[in-house]
Parts: C-alpha cells; sequence; structure tokens
DNA sequence: CGTCTTTGACCAGCGC
DNA sequence: GCGCTGGTCAAAGACG
C-alpha cells in the first residue's frame, strides 16, 4: 500500500463535532462557508426517507462538540457514482429499506451496497475527526481510483446489530479535510463507554506510525488525530465543487441541492433542543456520553 | 481476554 | 459478457 494514512486513527475520533447548535448553525449557514460554494450543508427532500430523526441521529456524531465548525456535510440518498446515475436511474427497486436483509449467505451487505440507504457526506477537518462520540470500528481500508490517499471503512462497534458505518476519505485538494461518508444510523443511543479499550488506544499517534506503519508522508494525520481537538474552529470548511473531484466527490457538487432553512432549524432545534449547546449540557438525547465518550475516543487516540 | 487494526481476497455493481 | 472498481469479510497480530 502506498498510501497509509491511518485512517482508523482519524475517523476514531471523528465526528464529532458538535455541541453548540449555534456554532453548527452558524456554520452552516456562515457565509464564509458557503462563499465558496454554496451551503454546505444540504437536505433533500427527495431522499424521502429521511426523516428528521434520521437526520439527527446521523448528525449527532458531529454535532457533538464545539469544532463543528469544520465540517460540512451534504445528505443525499445514496449515490454510488453521479455520472453512472445520470445514465442509469437507479433501479433501487431491491433496495430500499431492506438494509437487514441477507443476501446471500455471508454476504450480508455485500450485495447491497451501492445502492442501500442514504448517505451523508461530511467535509471534516483533521481535527474534528477526533470528537466523534460514536465508536467506530475499521473494517477494511481501499485505494481509490483517482485518489493519492486510501478509503477507510468503518462500522459503529458499539452495537454489533448497528447498520451504521462510515468511509473516511482525505480529501485530495486539500489534505487537510476529509470527505467523511456517513451510512445508515445508528440503531442505539451513542455509547456512554467504551467496552474496551484494546486496542483502541494502540494509535500511538506519530511513534507507530512513522516507526512501524510508516508508509506515507500523510502520517501528519496521526498528529492530527492525537492532537486534543481544540482549534478545530479555526479550520474553514473549503467545501469542494466538483472540481477535479471525481466519484463520490462529485457528489458534493451543490448544483441541485437546496438548503433547507426548515432543515438548519430542526438541526438547531434538536441540537440546541437536546442540549447540544454546551459541552456541560446533559442531555435528553443521551448526552452524557458525550463527556465520557469523548474522553476515551478522542482522548483515547 | 476482549477489542481493534491491518490486509489480502472475495464478490457484486456498473460501464463499456 | 467482460473487466474494473468499490465495499465487505475474515484471519492474524497487536494492544491495554
Amino acid at each position: 500500500m502506498a498510501d497509509d494514512w491511518d485512517l482508523h486513527a482519524v475517523v476514531r475520533g471523528c465526528s464529532a463535532v458538535s455541541s453548540s447548535a449555534t456554532t453548527t448553525a452558524t456554520v452552516f449557514s456562515s457565509s464564509n462557508v458557503s462563499s465558496h460554494t454554496s451551503p454546505v450543508f444540504t437536505f433533500e427532500p427527495r431522499s424521502n426517507t429521511v426523516v428528521f430523526g434520521e437526520v439527527r441521529d446521523l448528525y449527532t456524531p458531529f454535532t457533538q462538540d464545539s469544532n463543528a465548525s469544520s465540517f460540512s456535510c451534504l445528505n443525499y440518498p445514496e449515490e454510488p457514482r453521479q455520472r453512472q446515475n445520470l445514465k442509469r436511474p437507479l433501479s433501487l427497486s431491491a433496495s430500499s429499506g431492506s438494509v437487514t436483509s441477507k443476501p446471500t449467505g455471508s454476504n450480508t451487505s455485500r450485495s447491497k451496497r451501492r445502492k442501500i440507504q442514504h448517505k451523508k457526506v461530511c467535509h471534516v477537518a483533521a481535527e474534528a475527526l477526533n470528537n466523534d462520540v460514536w465508536a467506530w470500528r475499521k473494517y477494511g481500508q481501499k485505494p481509490i481510483k483517482g485518489s493519492p490517499y486510501p478509503r477507510g471503512y468503518y462500522r459503529c462497534s458499539t452495537s454489533k446489530g448497528c447498520l451504521a458505518r462510515k468511509q473516511v476519505e482525505r480529501n485530495r485538494s486539500d489534505p487537510a479535510m476529509f470527505i467523511v461518508t456517513y451510512t445508515a444510523e445508528h440503531n442505539h443511543p451513542a455509547p456512554t463507554h467504551r467496552n474496551s479499550l484494546a486496542g483502541s488506544t494502540r494509535q500511538k499517534s506519530s511513534d507507530q506510525q512513522t516507526t512501524t506503519a510508516a508508509k506515507s508522508p500523510t502520517t501528519t494525520i496521526a498528529a492530527y488525530s492525537t492532537s486534543p481537538v481544540t482549534s478545530a474552529d479555526e479550520f474553514v470548511m473549503p467545501v469542494e465543487v466538483g472540481g477535479d473531484l471525481e466519484g463520490d466527490e462529485d457528489l458534493l457538487s451543490l448544483s441541485d441541492t437546496v438548503v433547507s432553512e426548515d432543515f438548519f432549524e430542526g438541526l438547531e432545534e434538536f441540537a440546541v433542543g437536546d442540549s447540544f449547546s454546551g459541552n456541560s449540557a446533559p442531555a435528553s438525547f443521551d448526552l452524557s456520553w458525550v463527556v465520557n465518550s469523548a474522553a476515551t475516543t478522542s482522548g483515547g487516540i
């Protein structure tokens, strides 16, 4: 593998972001962000199945911390390849919803890939990745054609039955940013703690990265992941729009996406309402874990 | 001991 | 129908 930049290290903390709805809301609607392209955060009604509740759930990860300001998301139904879609109208006939169904034998989800669920693409600053309150387990990494960086595949390790997954890929145009794609939702409340730290803290950051693995110049990521997440809000979310991006990144094109104010309102509502307004806020929405897990996830890294 | 990362192989979707 | 690509599985090793 050429590019071995330890995605897991990054992802482990990922998500995150959050805390203040004000912050997030600001970010989303912020002009300095949108100025690059327009809405950084979009909600497409056409994804008919995306209920706000889901959105909330999906966003929970990123809305946990004030560093949220360093990410942006695009919500849309799973679209493996836009270009392909142009030609071939996603015949999701067999897909919609049947996420749990098992296609064949052990291929629990293989056959379903590229078809099911909605994806949520977020641009997250490296440091923001540390704030992920969810426990993710890396189950694969693949080099992506056209991208110098590999894509890491993670699934929620909190609950075995959780279908939540996320892919983390470094932004080609801006290595400081990561493209995090969330698929499916967590079917459980956020973890209050980790079952075990075993292996979770093995990421001895740069040490291990540069010594053992040390395969790529991008090991700096390790540094990001180990940093105590603090200056994320200093990051500006350079949302790529088309450009040299291809494949999934094309999805970042906001040409036909629409930002719903209602969505923002809703987001803010749930964010605030659920005590996302502060690190210390207790949360009706299981916010307590935020603090705890924050310590385990990002702190453990 | 339990969990996590790494990594090669397998398999299905998709374009040509 | 074929080949490419992406997504997932699973075994092995590592860590606390």
